[in-house]
DNA sequence: ACTTTAAGCGGACCATGGTCCGCTTGATTG
DNA sequence: CAATCAAGCGGACCATGGTCCGCTTAAAGT
């Protein structure tokens, strides 16, 4: 760990040669990345790619999981925006039943497409709970909980939910236990339903 | 990874100079962990305490991760001995819903007394799933839930449940979050019981 | 422009997980 | 008991994540 500044969160403002490094790595990554897998992507190669020693690296990013993270982070904005300000069911415009339903299927999709960066960020089980990205999540479906009088603790339930379709696990029955992706989220509905059912 | 023999399990039968470093090495690295952090518990320093070569351990466990796996399973029988066989309403003898009401609890309280080792036991996101004591636990859930008549994919629904009191996800909401255990424990009642009920 | 200073940089260095391979030894067979 | 041989062993070796610290430089003040 090597966080020196700034409490909780980056640095608002990076000096110019700084940022400008950030992106160089970050595109570094990603380019390497396209040409093995998530696993062979060390902190010396992403170094030489971007020019810069490995240092900085770490500075910049904190750890191996910090870097990917910073790299997911990007590609997921996309399914923020969706479900923030996208168009309904996902986003606002329709019922909060309706919301949380979409969800589901929404965040198993997006995690088909990334799961080898996702499980390669997770090396510390409890640093997933700290990924923003994961909070927003949370609060998200916290909130529509709520809105759609679903009975029960908010919060907790909202992690159950997102339990439920967490990359692992469902990386773990869709390619260890041959389950199609629709069986997952047939039960999402089936979990959505029975919660947001009236007693 | 090093596992040359036996596809899927260990070989059953140890020679007798294996299986006495075998229990050399568990009993050094129980020895050293009270000494000191999960972290701090280097592979070397297991092997040196037990006496044999570092390449004995590796070639034992397979990995860290499975050194701290076999050092875990061991703690875990007495978990598993009391919900397969012990008295009710954990043990059979109850129903299957008062089963599953007392199941939760128990697996929090049993995480509560060895969360630093099961955290320190995953950096592979995907090796938990692979892990038998989970197994167990997951088959389980799964026949109480069809015992008791819980409409749903009974799989997915113990994963679920199970989700819902993850040894990671539990340290961070009583630690980063300040949640007390009852309020986990109300809420894996709640979950039951709504997840029980009659549509 | 000149000074100041803290952020940034880089690469030598360290710790540790994991591999390899030639040697040793417990079991098995006759 | 001798011979055989696969399982086991050990420690040198390697790869890589992460740290450290002296040097450099962007940026803000005067």
């Amino acid at each position: 760990m090597n966080l020196p500044l700034a409490p909780t969160d980056e640095p608002p403002q990076l000096r110019a040669d700084a940022a400008r490094n950030r992106t160089l790595l970050l595109d570094a990554a990603s380019r390497l990345l396209s040409g093995c897998g998530a696993a062979d992507l060390t902190m010396e190669s992403v170094a030489a790619a971007a020019g810069v020693g490995k240092g900085t690296v770490f500075r910049r990013f904190g750890d191996r999981a910090g870097l990917l993270i910073a790299l997911l982070d990007h590609r997921e904005k996309q399914l923020q925006a969706a479900f923030l300000s996208g168009p309904p069911p996902l986003g606002p415009g329709a019922s909060a039943a309706d919301r949380l339903h979409a969800f589901g299927p929404a965040v198993l999709r997006h995690e088909r497409d990334h799961h080898p960066l996702i499980l390669a960020s997770r090396t510390d089980p409890l640093r997933n709970y700290a990924v923003p990205a994961l909070h927003l999540r949370i609060n998200h479906i916290a909130m529509l909980l709520r809105q759609a009088d679903v009975p029960g603790d908010p919060e907790l339930l909202a992690h159950t939910l997102l339990g439920s379709i967490d990359t692992a696990l469902v990386h773990h029955l869709t390619t260890e236990r041959g389950m199609p992706l629709e069986r997952l989220e047939e039960a999402w509905h089936h979990l959505v339903t029975r919660l947001g059912a009236p007693a």
